[in-house]
DNA sequence: GATGAATGAGGGTTCATTCAT
DNA sequence: TATGAATGAACCCTCATTCAT
């Protein structure tokens, strides 16, 4: 099996997500790829750009099945919204978790570049949604709504990741395909 | 003054919040009380008793400025509703975070205790909320109502806590107010 | 036997002496001292502080038994001049090398604040020196003729560490001693 | 174009020199030969090599540059006592230290061959000099006389790279001229 | 009850060295 | 001959916890 960073990402991830930053410990992330601790040097430069690369990492899937879907020109903003929707549902309840959440105080604490790429993260999804938003709302209140609807959905995202129970997320999810 | 333990919790609380539950030592906790390391030992048997006690502190908190209202039988079901959302707005956004939601990881991961407080917590909001919303909505759908009620506000905190925006947090208690 | 901190700076100044600054391991030090590694942070932050430490404790022995004797307003610069070229010769046989010159490559990569010590220690040796040779060769003479006896000095200790051979250093004194 | 093998320890030199042999990696040296590091391992067997090829390489430099001249029959004993201390004063005062000086804590506790090659560099300097002060001197006084010279070399050399003051070691080289 | 020295396990990181490609 | 991934030992440091005083 090749060793490359991305797979080190996606190990790194996985053991953040499982047991938060701190206690993931490079020994852990080492053992998951079959390497020794000392070998992920090789690939980044210290514990905290292992940080950056799993939150990069989710950034770009994101990015690609989520907002990228939601700028396609070729289709009504209403299916592009509740593609959007759709798309993050679908994320949030195959994880039963989102990483940012997670991760946020680590994140928070750890790197100034992790956090820039969240905050980031958050302000693309606003924008996203705030442009479909915009024919029936007008600019300004677009994004407004927009983030109540991501905090909405975050909210879901909580309840579920406390509680197990989905039900939360999903009425949010149909709150929000009603709003446009 | 409080009792020596109450007081050890309460700065054990504020770096808990402020570091997270890692981040912030036992020496760090027993430096912000004037002790050394070693006497917090006194007063509790280990660091998880401090999270513990910190988790404690807040659902007290909760049970007595907003559940407890809510359960006063001379005012109106609406009355103690709105009493609710308030007293819970003005706390978020006292603090500009809510500390269960800073703390669940670690609490997920070194705690059974903590974390059966947590979960208790929720669902307590979640019966006092419900029996408000009974009259309104039937037993079986006020209680799906107000966890998605309680989704919306943690969702507007997350918000907060990582945009620094307490816009859709209002936006959310004003919503929430419309539901009665 | 108690484990104050300047027994550990003796320590660390026999592990330096020794092995050099790098290869002296925290472990060596604490083995030493019947500690484990991790014992010696009660006393210092770092192993730089120890290195601040041990280079200190040698400028200050210097301070007490060279520099402070020349100042000695009883005795005639003369005496004091000899007085000090002794206590030197002495100090330096009875080691067989001198600290500062061993561990000056790493007190000049390591640490700013031992740097400072090393440099001003030599401004002191230098200023003491100038001032009781000063009757004889006038204040600007005073000073470069002190520098450069400084100077035969730490080469009669540089001869001295890498062949062993002592002649040359107590060569050296002879000679200084007829400056005055 | 030199050979690879005087190319690196040209570079492991400069890197030995400006940090000191533990602080300069084979990594670093690699880099600075514009090779990775594992490559070094072509040329040599390990990093105790390289600084016994690099002290080789300065004794050999002193060989050629100023024990040798010193040996010219063809010219007066003065003439060749002048112009050994010229060539060593002209090498310290463009380098501003001594290699040997700077490295020999580690010579000494890294590479039993290269102690030995720095012994013998003094060594044969001792009788270099010697020889050239032996018709003034007589044998004997000159073996000692020479041990005294080269220390008060290196003294200078001392002073020079802790204070960054090169009188001393020019005043050093004009009492040594005097001397024969 | 408080102290502060000590523990011991573990964490992140560095680095000389090896070796298959 | 060069690469670059991997090793494994060692290193500095942190920290929850213990305990004699």
């Amino acid at each position: 099996m090749k060793t490359d960073a991305t797979r080190l990402i996606e190990i790194a991830l996985a053991q953040f997500r499982a047991k938060g930053y701190k206690r993931a410990s490079m020994a852990d992330i080492a053992r998951e790829a079959g390497l020794l601790k000392g070998s992920i040097y090789h690939h980044f430069p210290d514990k905290e750009h292992l940080l950056i690369g799993a939150v990069q990492y989710i950034a770009d899937i994101f990015e690609q099945e989520v907002f990228g879907p939601a700028r396609d020109p070729q289709r009504s903003e209403k299916a592009r919204f509740e593609a959007m929707i759709n798309a993050t549902l679908t994320y949030y309840l195959k994880h039963n978790a989102c990483a940012f959440l997670q991760l946020w105080p680590d994140v928070m604490h750890e790197s100034e570049e992790a956090r820039r790429i969240v905050e980031d993260f958050y302000r693309s999804w606003q924008n996203a949604m705030a442009q479909l938003l915009t024919p029936g709302y007008g600019a300004a209140q677009a994004k407004r709504v927009a983030a109540v609807a991501i905090a909405k959905v975050q909210g879901g995202v909580v309840w579920l990741q406390i509680t197990g129970d989905s039900r939360p997320l999903k009425d949010m999810a149909k709150e929000l395909r009603a709003m446009i």
